[in-house]
DNA sequence: CTTAGCACTCGGGAACAATGAGTGCTAACA
DNA sequence: TGTTAGCACTCATTGTTCCCGAGTGCTAAG
């Protein structure tokens, strides 16, 4: 059965109110608003037959109405009105992307930050990498007594490295021919694809240097590995306390306690084929505990095979309307700021 | 007027309970104590002086006492008996330490975590440098078109590095001459030491490279005060909404915040020139809306002039021996770890 | 100095009534 | 046939009252 325009339009007006107001929804209320031309008592009628389409919920008999998980689906899906943001909200945005940044995971865990605070509610964020990363080039440096060290480029043009100290002694010469063995050898390579037989050759090749190779391949091994694990930031969440929803201290302590044992850890991965903004609505949550707490998330791209995702996390009870927008606003600014031709990088020489 | 023993005894007692049951303690309760060979008038006369002096408060008149700030105090400081971490504590505090970890500022996460777990109270840990950090050696490499990897040796031993993406042409001579210069003049140089004298001279012998030397100065300057600033890391925050002082939300909600919001930063300031472990009860802490939160904090030491420091947070009312016990174990289990000779750094090469 | 006894205080919970927001249904109206 | 006014009914919430009991301070006796 197909909803008419004005069954739409009430659940639309239902759901916008409760939004605001976290309380259930009277007949009276929705009569009331300016382009609502009927009575109490058709709203009535219609909200019978939404609840008997179980887009709404009775909380108890002699209450009003709240949306139910099908209703916030609709709402979400077809009936929400876009929200624009207002230029304060623009500017303060991109006022805070300005903020300068280094490293990814660093900037990943302002990103979560920033997007809390401009939400009001916590968020979180992820980087993870679609293709496999590699090594792209090794460097030994001669540091002093027994230190070494190596510095590794990935496919990813980041740049790592690690001191090794050592007992043994190694000259200048075995390190030109270690890194040279690494970079014939070990390059391109991504964490799996490495065979104890390759290692075998690296070992034979490496000369006086041999004893290095165990600690590299480790580090190696190790740093790919990272590279590739998705780590999820999770930010303010105390602002979980300030929604009505969470007042009381079970809940919200099951919650946040649930968010902080990796409950949403899953997440990039359902995020994985999905375009645009994704909306999970309550019981669309995998963990029991969340199930009436809905998560928004946006995909944005930061360049160099790294994938970026922002979202939200809040009651199911959220404005959807102006967190999507704040998202979606977050991501293409992001976006745009990580692809465009890095100049700053560089200033002018001074004089 | 000093304290006779017996109401130390009483004093004690009250704490005592009062950590356990968080609920205003009667003389009923006190006298039926096992070596208390009072009756409960004797106590509440013990009682009625010990709230006279301002040990203990009333919260009215038909309540049991409680503890003041000054009861806390005086019980932290002299009263409180040794606690003895068991087998199953002190075990299971190892196997979380022997994790193996990398970076710095990320270990120092994955302590703030351990010690919260450990404790059931959100955790605090910091890093922090007694002297100035300077750079021991500088290197670079030329890394394909129009990249080159900065590298950095630390005075502490750590090792960083940086991408420089430029557009014009410079090379490995250039770059050995650059690096030359940086090694001579910028070598044991802190921060605040660096002048634009020192610049000028700098870019005047630099050579063909003089257009990086701008970059590098910067990353430079930005690393070694990123190394001076204490970074403070809390975790574990929603341990606190267990504590039946925090059941009221909007009282946990604020304290939440303003940890969130960097209420703690200036701790270790105040631990500086403290030693071994250090209480603040309640109003002794700086921010009013941590009045009715305690802190117990040690310190560790992590080697190369690097300080650690770890801590509790939690209700005035915490089983402050228990808390005091964990933390010093913890220290000192972190201090043997960072302080033992290096060996696993190398592995015996395999065969 | 210690303790038994007792009158007194007062917070918290149970029981109960009043309030009012909201509903569903029926009947009248356009 | 769709809309609306009217009305009886439901039920969560709020306020009131009352009672209970834990705990106290004081006094007087041991």
């Amino acid at each position: 059965m197909e909803l008419t325009e004005r069954k739409k339009k009430v659940l639309r007006s239902i759901v916008d109110l409760y939004i605001r107001s976290a309380e259930p929804v009277g007949s009276k209320a929705i009569a009331q608003l300016p382009d609502m031309n009927y009575s109490p008592a058709t709203i009535r009628n219609e909200m019978a037959d939404l609840t008997a389409m179980g887009y709404l919920e009775q909380p108890h008999t002699s209450a009003g109405r709240v949306p139910s998980a099908a209703g916030y689906r609709l709402y979400v899906d077809e009936l929400m009105a876009d929200y624009r943001l207002s230029l304060d909200e623009t500017q303060s945005i991109n006022v805070a992307i300005e903020e300068k940044m280094q490293r990814v995971d660093e900037l990943m865990e302002k990103v979560a930050k920033m997007v809390s605070q401009a939400t009001d509610l916590p968020a979180i964020s992820v980087a993870s990498r679609s293709s496999g990363v590699t090594v792209k080039r090794f460097d030994l440096i001669m540091a002093g007594a027994g230190s070494i060290i190596l510095v590794v480029m990935l496919s990813t043009d980041e740049v790592l490295n690690k001191l090794i100290k050592l007992p043994l002694n190694v000259d200048e010469s075995d390190l030109k021919l270690l890194s040279a063995v690494l970079n014939a050898t070990m390059t391109g390579i991504s964490a799996d694809e490495f065979t104890p037989n390759l290692m075998e050759r690296v070992l034979n090749s490496a000369g006086m240097a041999a004893s290095l190779v165990p600690v590299i391949v480790e580090f190696v091994m190790d740093t790919l590995r990272r590279q590739e694990s998705t780590n999820l930031t999770v930010a303010g969440h105390v602002r979980l306390l300030e929604q009505p929803e969470y007042r009381s201290i079970d809940k919200a302590q099951r919650v946040l306690s649930s968010i902080d044992e990796g409950a949403l850890s899953n997440l990039p991965a359902v995020m994985q084929n999905a375009s645009g903004t994704k909306v999970l609505v309550g019981p669309e949550n995998i963990t029991e505990e969340l199930k009436d707490t809905s998560v928004v998330m946006t995909k944005f791209d930061i360049g160099d095979g790294l994938q970026g995702m922002i979202g939200v996390v809040g009651p199911t009870r959220m404005d959807y309307a102006k967190v999507t927008a704040r998202l979606s606003y977050f991501a293409e600014s992001l976006s745009k700021m990580f692809n465009k031709p890095e100049q700053e990088q560089l200033p002018a020489a001074k004089e």
